[in-house]
DNA sequence: CGTTACCTTGAATCTCCTCAATACACGTGG
DNA sequence: CCACGTGTATTGAGGAGATTCAAGGTAACG
């Protein structure tokens, strides 16, 4: 075999459950110990996939229930003609693939952002998750609950609130949550969505978006420019979104 | 104790759930006994409420989880303003407030939409279903993620789909759901819904949404008048919703 | 028979979309 | 090294679509 050189190398590393990175931060609550030993052997691998990879297809069905372990990635929905709703953003220690384990087919399509690593999951033991469990069981559903609110406030804001307030909310949350996973050093985020992405987020036009976003700009509430988006005051854009400003709650991971 | 009549005479049956109606509709998966055994000391109560009454408040705590057991209610949130956003209906066999039991707030607003009648659970027991139950925890979140779902495609709708299909959409996904209740009778459903609610599903304006109707009218692919809705074809609705007509899956209940 | 809730319609205004053109950063191959 | 293509961001102009305001209309109910 070959030794030639990579064009972009990959983590290598196989990351078992009790060295997990994300369990550091406190926004993840602990494991008990018995949780631990079985999501040790319950995780049955790593999926390194780079940026623009189709992780997850509406329609299909997936033998894997998948969680990120780092990078970004993006769940949507097409229309027989094309047009594309994003749904969600799946975020460190956010779930992929939960409906299309418990259905057999997926309701979304998913695709990584950035380049992201995923912790592998097989879905046929989730029953034994459920029944020798309950903890776990219960973070289950407490994250899809979970999703489910996150849906329901982008489903607000998409159907009532202005251009300008819909893109300070989706700007301020996805901040939030990527603060919560640890992702936000000294005020600024790396920030992989483009405007077309956003376009596709808050139901808007690429133009219209990029309009509001100009007008938004005038707030001086944050910053983004190339890569990076820098929130000087989350109050002020919760205040531009009509919502109010997100706190720090403690959640399960997996 | 005085024995006037009281102004509407309410079902007084407490409905055991060996006994529930809604089970011998073939949309509904059977208990297991020992399931069964479970549900009948589960269920504490019964709430019969009159249309337009409150259920659950956005911010608020509930000590009970709900099913439908008769009737039509609504799920929403609203904006600090005012606006209001409808986010869900919760029709016979649908749940209420499983999210309010699993944070300690629901995250939205819950109301009557007809005369109801809703199971009601004691929330702190929830845990002992999960730990005693598995299939029964399994059915508690395949709910959970069927809602979440419907949300994503009413995201879609609201994102993306044009004022006709929207509003075509919606009337088929509802019909849809009613049909697989049993409230379809002859092709023809009691739908209490309101031109205003409706436009406060879609993101439209009231005027608009009426506007649209009007114009939807005209394909014959359905009747709305008064208080019943009848779908003369659900396959060419769905055409003009730009979905596929939707199916008759079997699906859990509690 | 008047009140209330809901539906309907027209007109003026504003929001948002499409089309089109430009600009910039980046990587690739000549 | 430069020319070129690709992906992303930006801006203007004109038109379609949605909102608001305003005025009626109908049916149910006390």
């Amino acid at each position: 075999m070959s030794s030639k050189r990579a064009t972009k190398p990959k983590p290598k590393v196989q990351t078992p459950c009790d060295r997990c990175p994300l369990r550091g931060l406190d926004t993840f609550r602990d494991f008990t110990p018995e949780e631990l030993a079985f999501m040790l052997e319950f995780k049955s691998g790593e999926l390194v996939l780079d940026a623009g990879t189709s992780i997850l297809h509406e329609g299909s069905n997936s033998p894997h229930l998948y969680t990120v372990l780092s990078g970004w990635a993006y769940k949507y929905k097409t229309l027989p003609d094309g047009r594309r709703q994003v749904l969600n953003y799946a975020l460190p220690g956010d779930f992929i693939g939960l409906q299309a384990s418990i259905f057999d087919v997926s309701s979304h399509s998913v695709e990584a952002l950035t380049d992201v690593v995923l912790c592998v999951f097989p879905r046929e033991r989730l029953w034994d998750l459920f029944a020798r469990h309950t903890g776990l069981a219960f973070d289950v559903t407490w994250l899809g609950a979970h999703e489910e609110n996150i849906l329901g406030d982008f489903l607000v804001s998409v159907g009532k609130r202005s251009a300008t307030e819909r893109v300070a909310f989706v700007l301020l949350q996805l901040f939030a949550r990527a603060r919560q996973a640890g992702l936000v050093k000294n005020g600024a985020l790396g920030f992989p969505v483009t405007q077309e992405l956003l376009a596709d987020t808050v139901g808007f036009s690429l133009v219209h978006t990029n309009k509001t976003l100009k007008r938004l700009r005038r707030s001086k509430a944050f910053t983004w420019q190339g890569p990076t988006l820098e929130v000087a005051s989350e109050d002020k854009l919760a205040e531009l979104a009509s919502t109010s400003p997100p706190g720090t709650g403690r959640r399960p991971l997996i």
